[in-house]
DNA sequence: ATTGAAATTGCGCGTTG
DNA sequence: CAACGCGCAATTTCAAT
């Protein structure tokens, strides 16, 4: 979608694009926001800029019958985390984090340890982005 | 950010929650624009309702001396590739991909290994979001 | 503060099932 | 004929100078 490249364009812009008019684009999205299709808008931002410096994938290895809520929960205190998953394969989860700087990594893992379930990490951290697609 | 809770928020709106005037708004974002520190908007998309049903995050190994550079061009033919980095530790980079099915991720993965100085995959395909901060 | 652009809403029309 | 989606035009809100 369009609105995926540049979450700002106007109606009017998008509907000269694909032939139709404003009101008809807006009513379009309207629709998709309502039935989910899009979740929502966002600026993009850059990591740097804020002060974060340090990027990583850590893979969390969980104590057995630990159930996801509470990782979920667990992961959700530390505002680091960016992203988080559920994932098949060695590791039980892998969360995106982004941190001012190794330190910080290093606490932020201690306090994922002591938080409770988990009984082992390993982290992945980025050097660089390769390709980087935004509205994902 | 209010802007990456909702990236169509109007100045307007903004200038009242932080207590300043729309144009003085406009002018700092035109400068986080312009300085990077706000790189664009963007919608965000359920991938469901577009029909990738399935995402994994692929671990690559390539051969020795190979260059990023080409490493970035290869991923960036496949638009099932959403996010890509350079890591430390085992792997050489890690992807994000985005499939419709089971069937589309191994083919993709042989795509890539294919095209070119690929070595060896790892995947973890994601089961559930624990955690999605829009804007990263 | 003013001027122009964009978003939003009501209404009638054509198409479809 | 009922439901749906479109374009047009009028109104209101927003952006830019």
């Amino acid at each position: 979608m369009l609105l995926v490249e540049d979450g700002r364009r106007s109606y009017d812009d998008i509907a000269r694009r694909v032939s139709l008019s404003a009101p008809a684009v807006k009513r379009r999205i309207d629709r998709l926001r309502a039935d989910g299709s899009i979740r929502g808008f966002s600026a993009v931002i850059d990591p740097e800029a804020f002060g974060w410096r340090t990027e990583a994938l850590v893979e969390l290895f969980y104590a057995p019958g630990t159930q996801l809520s509470v990782v979920a929960a667990s992961l959700a205190k530390h505002p680091q985390v960016v992203e988080a998953w559920s994932v098949t394969g060695d590791a039980d989860a892998i969360a995106r984090v982004r941190t001012t700087d190794n330190a910080d990594l290093e606490r932020l893992i201690m306090d994922l340890q002591q938080d409770g379930q988990v009984i082992r990490t390993r982290s992945q951290v980025i050097m660089s982005a390769l390709i980087a697609r935004p509205g994902d």
